[in-house]
DNA sequence: ATGTAC
């Protein structure tokens, strides 16, 4: 029923008009291909979005959008609080802050060459994975709200890391706005033995190699040439920013209720900005974005611990961090006024295009990375935002390859050991927590990511820099 | 995503 609405609006970019509900279109970024495999739910759930007060200009999909938690994973919608808009935390999603760091090590693939098993052991056994995953970092209650207020500040003050990574970092490392008053015990509980854990699913950290530059400028400026060897860390809040969600989803339905506000979908349950639970919710996920930007950070301590145990040369640099998983107070244009808009981006990734002030000078040129992680299998991308994409989409774009088949489906065709053994034969080495997670995530279970990047290319919301692909994957 | 169904 949505699909036979859809009209080609331009270059990997299409529009389905508002009916019923909808205050606004729904605008989706992809290529022919991408948009004939689309789930009808994706468009369901763009238009539920599209139906919530005070969305402004559109509600977007990204070629990697599939079903989520009332918003679609590949969503992005922005809100006016000064026209009734809504933060929600369905638009975050369960792990609040998930997001992709990129490490440069310094080394290039032939002085890793031969080294890849003992290199890999070494990963797995510092890197804590796979579900309820423990830290040997201990944070107390008495140190948690400091956590949740410095994020990775936080992280580097305790000896994690250089205060020279904060830069590379979005918020340079630390989310203004953070409450951790609003953030309940139980949330706070589940964190205390979880900083610097992996966790499970889609996440991991993952050694590639620079495998192909498609911009020499744009890799000079992020410092990548062929053969260098990067790594690539991509995880989130774990139980915190889950028991936030869950916290809050549960307030959320209530004030959805009380203030009148029809939810099409239980799922999509929000609160005005401005009312007493929306400012908790936003205080609180702003502590969430703190804990994994945090976790990230001493993820990247001990990466950089085992590198040191092997390689003397090896210095690891941070390229950048980008979180795919927040509501986000930015300045955006509409209509020819400058206006502070909430900005859900949920499994899609900020894109800030040359000149944005939140970016690094050493990036004003550049535009921000992009980091978009692929699958096991395949390979991961590295973009730059794009002055165009600041309209397009409020500076988003695409988040990794994006699901094309659930869980369950992908435990009933692949099993972990098979797939494990495949890709070696590939020469890519994988650790994984447990067969059934590597099951889950078989990369014949997502969409071609290289689609995915070149259609988000194509609609102008970011450039391609660079591919990378697996050489070693610490699987959670 | 998640102490993978408090």
């Amino acid at each position: 029923m949505f699909a036979e609405k859809l009209k080609k609006r331009g270059e990997a970019q299409w529009e389905i008009a508002p009916f019923g509900k909808m205050r606004v279109p729904i605008i989706i970024f992809a290529d022919e291909g991408l948009i004939r495999d689309m789930d009808e739910q994706v468009y369901q759930q763009a238009a539920n979005v599209a139906a919530l007060p005070g969305i402004v200009k559109a509600s977007y999909a990204m070629p990697d959008a599939h079903w989520g938690y009332g918003f679609p994973i590949g969503g992005v919608g922005a809100f006016d609080p000064d026209a009734g808009g809504v933060i929600s935390a369905g638009g975050v999603g369960f792990d609040i802050s998930c997001g992709v760091r990129s490490l440069h090590t310094g080394l290039t693939y032939d002085q890793i060459k031969g080294n890849e098993k003992e290199l890999a052991d070494l990963l797995a056994r510092r890197i804590p994975a796979g579900v309820g995953s423990e830290s040997k970092l201990r944070v107390t209650s008495l140190e948690m709200d400091d956590m949740l207020q410095g994020g990775a500040l936080w992280a580097v003050e305790q000896g994690y890391g250089h205060r020279a990574d904060l830069r590379r970092i979005e918020e340079n490392g630390r989310m203004l706005g953070a409450e951790p008053r609003y953030v309940s015990d139980h949330a706070k509980q589940r964190q205390e033995k979880e900083v610097g854990t992996l966790g499970s699913g889609n996440h991991y950290l993952e050694v590639q190699r620079v495998a192909a530059v498609y911009s020499d400028d744009l890799a000079k400026a992020f410092g990548l040439a062929l053969n260098d060897i990067m790594v690539m860390i991509h995880c989130g809040s774990r139980g915190l920013g889950h028991q936030i969600a869950t916290d809050y989803l549960a307030k959320m339905i209530k004030v959805a209720r009380e203030e009148g506000i029809e939810l099409a979908d239980k799922d999509l349950a929000c609160a005005p900005i401005k009312s007493e639970v929306g400012k908790q919710y936003y205080g609180a996920m702003c502590a969430g974005i703190n804990c994994a930007l945090a976790n990230r950070q001493v993820l990247m301590h001990l990466t950089r611990e085992a590198f040191a145990q092997i390689y003397s040369r090896a210095n690891l640099t941070l390229l950048y961090d980008v979180s795919h998983n927040t509501c986000k107070v930015e300045e955006h244009e509409i209509d020819g006024h400058k206006k502070k808009l909430y900005v859900h981006r949920k499994g899609a990734t900020r894109a800030f295009g040359p000149g944005h002030p939140s970016l690094p000078e050493d990036l004003q040129a550049s535009g921000q990375p992009v980091l978009i992680g692929g699958t096991m299998g395949t390979a991961s991308f590295i973009l730059a935002g794009t002055t165009e994409g600041m309209t397009l989409s409020f500076g988003s774009c695409c988040h990794g390859a994006g699901r094309a088949m659930s869980r369950s489906q992908a435990t009933k065709r692949w099993h972990g050991k098979d797939v494990v053994m495949h890709l070696a034969q590939k020469g890519i080495i994988i650790k994984g927590a447990s067969p059934r997670g590597i099951a889950e995530e078989a990369p014949g279970a997502y969409k071609d990511v290289t689609a995915v990047v070149n259609a988000t290319e194509i609609a102008g919301l970011a450039r391609k820099v660079a591919r990378l692909e697996p050489l070693i994957c610490v699987k959670g």
